[in-house]
DNA sequence: CCTTAGAGTTGTATGGGACAACTGTTTCGA
DNA sequence: TCGAAACAGTTGTCCCATACAACTCTAAGG
């Protein structure tokens, strides 16, 4: 009864990606091409800071070794550079470039147009609710994910001592 | 202003796709390994009827060749049928086999205990919110989707008279 | 008829990803 | 203090999903 909820979830999420088309785009921008994990890529370095390759593998989940390639492509398109840092001569720190952010920034435009006539297509009150429930989803799935990576950490509750 | 509501949501549904992860899986059902891409063609011949390749293909937004040969991949492990349908010897009549349904439910089912604890995660207003908002928004979609589709369609204002 | 259009198939190339084995660096404990 | 384990990244190799192009077979129309 209230189990079909999650069910209909997951159907319409997946309708969603189906609808929306999130499998087989291949941004081109400034002559340049950009896989979708490089999109995911630039995304994260974007909005956080210097990462490390396996930092990234991480978020991304993907292989340390498919990272590795990625990311040697993007800093050859220099959407990326890679300093090592002061301490640890094993790791990088991935900056973004400039170049990087206008190409994250271009992909981000790509789409625009599409989602300003998609959400004009919606009744205003639809639109709020939408506004409200897919955050609060979103977060939900990342308070699960961390419960479950906190072994049964003291983490969740009360940080600091 | 009003603007950046659709750069939000594009931002939150990225976000979305990032976070449930439906980039790399590769759902193992009953030691018979189905991609993404069967996921959805036997979601499609599950809720629609019988389908051509092309028709198939269309719909998954994939070449024909590509379906082709998936096609014949899941015929193969008997998760759907290629009937010659009696006027047109060129097409074929693609219908799921029972194996294919149980397929297609097994792998709802390896996500129904996420969506469970996801959805629980929300607040009872937040979860009624996607509720209403999700389905519009997929609901948009299409509609934008089906105008564009139509040439200089009368259908999308005053549909019956 | 003969030509053209349509549905599927096959050849071939490419790209993204995994896994395993390796190099170089750091840390740690006996 | 030194040697072994842990760690970050790289490289070799293979695989799979996909696209594109060229092909076959069937259907439909002048």
């Amino acid at each position: 009864m209230t189990d079909a909820v999650p069910e209909q979830i997951h159907t319409m999420v997946m309708d969603l990606v189906r609808t929306v088309g999130l499998l087989q785009p291949e941004h081109a921008v400034s002559d340049l091409t950009v896989s979708l994990s490089q999109g995911f890529a630039l995304h994260e370095l974007d909005t956080d800071p210097p990462l490390s390759q396996r930092e990234l593998a991480e978020r991304l989940g993907l292989e340390k070794s498919t990272v590795s390639r990625m990311v040697a492509d993007m800093e050859r398109k220099a959407l990326l550079v890679r300093e090592r840092p002061s301490g640890d001569r094993r790791s990088y720190r991935l900056r973004i470039t400039g170049r990087g952010r206008a190409a994250h920034a271009a992909m981000a435009a790509e789409y625009h147009d599409h989602y300003v006539r998609w959400v004009a297509a919606m009744a205003p009150e639809e639109r709020d609710a939408f506004l409200v429930g897919l955050p609060a989803f979103v977060r939900a799935v990342r308070r699960v994910r961390a419960l479950d990576r906190a072994p049964d950490a003291d983490a969740d509750r009360d940080p600091a001592p």
